[in-house]
DNA sequence: TTGATTTCTTGATCTAGATCAAGTGGCTTT
DNA sequence: AAAGCCACTTGATCTAGATCAAGAAATCAA
C-alpha cells in the first residue's frame, strides 16, 4: 500500500476498494526546492497529497511577505477556496524542499463521487475538518499569548522546526522571528 | 416566498421544488434576550437560520470570555464542527436580543441528501464558504492592526455596531473595548 | 578552505495596544 | 427626580512584542 493510500485509509475510513480507486487518481509530482505548486492570481485546478518535502502558503504584500501555513509530508495541500469556487488563488505556494506529491486535478477531482458513492461525504468531512482546525487558529489569536500560540505549534508540528526557516514560522504565528528566539531561550532556562 | 426560502435562493441557487423542499424542514422557534441556543459539552444537534435578532458565540476562560463570533439576521447559526462530526460543542451560543430561528434539527439535516440530490454539492459549498470567511480572518490577524481589523467589521457588518456591547465586538476583534473607543475617537477627528 | 549568503540570536529602544482607574451619559426602576 | 446600573469614553501608565542594529552561526558556492 503507498503512503497515499495509507494515509487516505486513516483520515477517510474508504475500503481497500474506494481506497484502490481514489489513489487511482492521483499521479507523482515533483516540484524543486523554489519552484511554485501554484501562483496567486491562478485557478487553483489540483489537490494534492505530500509524499515528502513541505510547501508554504504565503501572500506578498507591498512592504513585506505573510506566511498563512506550511504543508508538510503527510497532509494535503490546495487553495480550498479557488479549487472549489473557481476563483483566482489569494495564496502563493512555493517549495520550501525538494518535494514529492501525489496530485489529482480537478477534473478528476470533481469526478469522484461518480465513482466512490461515498466520497460527497467523504469531502464534506474532509472540508469541515479543515474549518475546524481553522476555526481552532482563530481562536489562538483572539485567547493567547505568542508563547502559547508557539508551544501549540510546536507540539503538534515539530516536523517544521530545524527544517523551514523561522521567519517563516514566526508570520504564520502572527509574531517576528526575534520574538521566538527570545521565547526559545526563555524554555532553556 | 419567507426570509428562509429568499435567503436559501441567493446563497444556493436552488430551484423552487427544492427551496420548498428545503425550507419545509426548518421550524420556527424563539430564543428569549440572555436564553441559550447552545452551551459547551453539549453536542450541536440543529442548524439555525436567524430570521431577526443575534446571537454571540463564546467561551469562557477562567478569568475572562472570549466572543468568537455574534451572528445576525439572515445568517446561519451552529457549531459546525459539533454538528457535523458529533463531538462536543466548544462554544456557548446565547442570544443577545430576542430572536427568532428557523430551526432544521441534526436527524433532519443528515437526510436532505435524500430529497434534493443536489443537496450533497450545496452542503460543500456552504461549508467550503465558511472555511474561506475563516481563512480571511486568520489572514487578518496575520497582517492587520486593530485598526484595520476594526474597519473591515465594521464594514461588512454595520448591524452589529449600536446594537451590540462594545466589548463583545472588542474580543472578536482580538482588542480590548477601550482600544475600539480610541479608533473610533481618532476617526472622529 | 575561504568568502558570501542567509539564518539565528541578542541587546537597545520603541510603540501598539493592554490594563487600571475615573469619569460621563444613558436607561431602568422605584 | 433620585438611585442604580450599564455601556462607553478618557486619561495615565504599563507591557508584550515590534523594530532596529549588530554579531554569531550555520549553509552554500566555488
Amino acid at each position: 500500500m503507498t503512503d497515499l493510500e495509507q494515509y487516505l485509509q486513516t483520515y477517510f475510513d474508504f475500503n481497500q476498494t474506494d481506497l484502490n480507486k481514489v489513489a487511482s487518481f492521483f499521479k507523482p509530482e515533483m516540484i524543486q526546492k523554489g519552484g511554485y505548486y501554484l501562483k496567486s492570481g491562478k485557478t487553483c485546478n489540483k489537490l494534492s497529497f505530500i509524499q515528502s518535502g513541505m510547501l508554504r502558503v504565503f501572500v506578498e504584500l507591498e512592504y513585506r511577505e505573510v506566511t498563512q501555513w506550511i504543508s508538510t509530508k503527510g497532509y494535503f495541500i490546495a487553495d480550498l477556496s479557488s479549487l472549489v469556487f473557481g476563483n483566482p488563488s489569494r495564496w502563493n505556494i512555493q517549495a520550501l524542499a525538494d518535494t514529492a506529491l501525489y496530485t489529482i486535478d480537478k477534473a478528476d477531482y470533481d469526478r469522484l463521487g461518480d465513482f466512490i458513492p461515498k466520497w460527497p461525504v467523504t469531502e464534506k468531512l474532509f472540508i469541515a475538518h479543515c474549518f475546524t482546525t481553522l476555526e481552532d487558529r482563530v481562536f489562538s489569536f483572539l485567547s493567547m499569548t505568542a508563547e502559547q500560540r508557539y508551544n501549540i505549534l510546536f507540539e503538534n508540528n515539530r516536523e517544521l522546526f530545524n527544517q523551514v526557516p523561522l521567519q517563516y514560522i514566526a508570520s504564520m504565528l502572527g509574531m517576528t522571528p526575534e520574538t521566538i528566539s527570545r521565547i526559545r531561550r526563555k524554555q532553556l532556562i
